[in-house]
DNA sequence: GTTGATCTTGCACCCGGTTGCACCAAAAGC
DNA sequence: GCTTTTGGTGCAACCGGGTGCAAGATCAAC
């Protein structure tokens, strides 16, 4: 049995009207800067003010209204959430994360979606004009361009799951892509295969870049092993598909490093429609380790990328340069791991 | 190549100052409530002042303060979007189509999360805090009265994927549950199954209940086949497939109505697992149609949601429900489908 | 050129809170 | 008992913008 609290609220009209602070303070028979101080903690209210105030404002069913408030002290407590990649499911665990880690710290997420068509520029200015107090992109597939437009605005700006350079101009926090290219290209070379190839997402994704990268460096201390690469229209599961329906057309490499595990899926039933078996003709192994990676019909192979520690160091970073927006910009990798299941031999 | 817009600011010692309306009068040479009336469609403002005041917005990067507007409009276009389910992969499905049909409309997602342990009067106290236009709750799970806690807060509401009732009480967009588990009874007695059961999410959950007695009603009117009904702890993978592993060690049924293709593809693993096969020992139908059902490797027969059409209603629901708040509560379902795969014989 | 109607415009006050400051009361110190 | 310190309070100004109102400007019509 749940119960709610209950509003007490005057009706002008047709239309409700909010409890305010006036209101409170009328029925307390104090100022209105007494009713601010109880609402704001580290004010000064004597015992017995704060007292009457309080019952009047739970007679009252008042709520300070927090956009009000932000005008004067320039936080609003609100987080802008970007994000453009809707298809993963690892996205889920994202959100969930995200939201919970927001909220446990009484910040709240306003979602932006950043799919295709929309205008990055427009959801700078939107949130500029919300007044977030910063903002979170995660995103393996923006450039880093980007997250510096948010910076450039003077709003804190954290990059999650982004690409870090030498000299980062944001904060940075996700995985070392390249590491991961080269974990792939080990897992492979140590499970004795030795046609290898990297199927990776959209081109221009630094992400899809960097694993390319790593892959193929890792490989160029194998000269024995040929390596190549090859990359699908997009992290979903019909762009990995239709590429590997493209690769399997010509000369197939013996495994697949895929970019995503969606990319993986896909080119797993690509595989099997063309009558062959995973991994008896061909290997793969993905990277993420979505959900349902580990469900028996998938049993994918992938590396483990860790969302939870990667978004409450988002969540931490993005905070902290709210309090000090000095900070120099700092970048947080975490390692990756393999998880091993069944599509590698 | 993208390009961002540049945004002048002045800093003050190390704080960043957005540009105010002020700033822009008194570059424009006029007064605030020229500048306010330029940005206020409908305010009459002559040709002159309006490009005064737009060039000298421009130099200065103006955009004005969504939040200071609200406060003398009473509209923060602030959509407060709750949701309690991050497992269930259509949630991705209906936050892109949510955030994208609200940015559409000029309107932005505040997300909550209620997943388990957070308090629901919390999350209400907080969007009204945040002076949200409308809220809409996404869950099939949440109990109507939910909804109708923000209601009588003087909040338009929606209930999105929600029960119906004969007089409701806030706007409910979704399916017809009952109708959709007598759906499911007669694709199973169609394809001759003679005993049948129900594999529910968790009893408490208005979807499970609405399908199950649909399910049962359906079933009714053929007394030679045998009905029976379980539920699983949660709406997800595990919770499915323990469920059926605990089905398999009695005398299970021939099919399985499914309460949600999570459940379905636990079910699924459990039935694999135990040595069985889909569908020659054991059929399944799901319901949702997730993205994942379609996998080659899943190939799950299921109910469809048409949700891109419910997530419009809401929005559409809501967007009216804020310029009319007296409309009268409105229920509109939307009609599932089977899709037929490859879990039933 | 007048008169009257229609637009524009700025002033001032408002939205709901916060906060510096001056003032006053109570507590502490002697 | 008196002064000094401390703490609590209300006033008023302010955050960034919206809007009713009245005065001034513009224009059409006579």
């Amino acid at each position: 049995m749940i119960t709610y609290m209950v509003v007490r609220k005057v009706t002008i009209g047709k239309q409700a009207m909010a409890v305010t602070l006036k209101d409170v303070a009328e029925r307390a028979g104090v100022s209105r800067s007494a009713v601010s101080r109880t609402f704001t903690d580290g004010a000064s209210v004597s015992p017995k003010t704060r007292v009457k105030v309080e019952t009047a404002a739970r007679e009252l069913g008042y709520a300070p209204n927090a956009l009000a408030s932000s005008l004067t002290t320039g936080r609003t407590k609100l987080i802008g959430l970007i994000v453009n990649n809707f298809q993963n499911p690892l996205i889920l665990e994202v959100f969930d994360l995200f939201t919970r880690g927001l909220q446990d710290r009484g910040l709240r997420p306003l979602l932006v979606n950043l799919s295709d068509a929309t205008d990055p520029a427009a959801s700078l200015r939107m949130l500029r004009q919300y007044s977030v107090d910063g903002v979170i992109v995660a995103s393996s597939t923006l450039p880093s361009s980007f997250a510096e437009a948010f910076k450039s605005a003077g709003l804190p700006v954290v990059h999650a799951f982004g690409r870090y350079s030498a000299s980062p101009d944001v904060h940075v926090v996700g995985i070392d892509n390249v590491a991961c290219g080269r974990m792939a290209a080990q897992a492979l070379v140590q499970r004795g295969y030795r046609r290898v190839a990297f199927l990776g997402g959209p081109k221009a994704a630094t992400s899809t870049q960097d694993r390319a990268a790593g892959f193929l460096a890792a490989l160029a201390a194998h000269p024995d092993i040929k390596a190549s690469v090859s990359y699908a229209s997009a992290y979903t599961f019909d762009a990995g598909r239709a590429e590997m329906q493209r690769l399997l057309a010509t000369e197939p490499a013996e495994a697949y490093f895929c970019g995503d595990d969606l990319l993986a899926v896909g080119a797993l039933t690509a595989i099997e429609e063309a009558g062959l078996s995973v991994p008896g003709d061909i290997g793969l192994i993905g990277l993420n380790d979505m959900e349902m990676a580990r469900w028996q019909n998938i049993g994918l192979t992938t590396i483990r990328q860790p969302v939870a520690q990667i978004i409450d160091a988002a969540i931490e970073l993005v905070v902290t340069t709210i309090e000090t927006p000095d900070r120099h910009p700092e970048i947080r990798l975490f390692p990756c791991r393999v998880i091993d299941r069944r599509t590698l031999r």
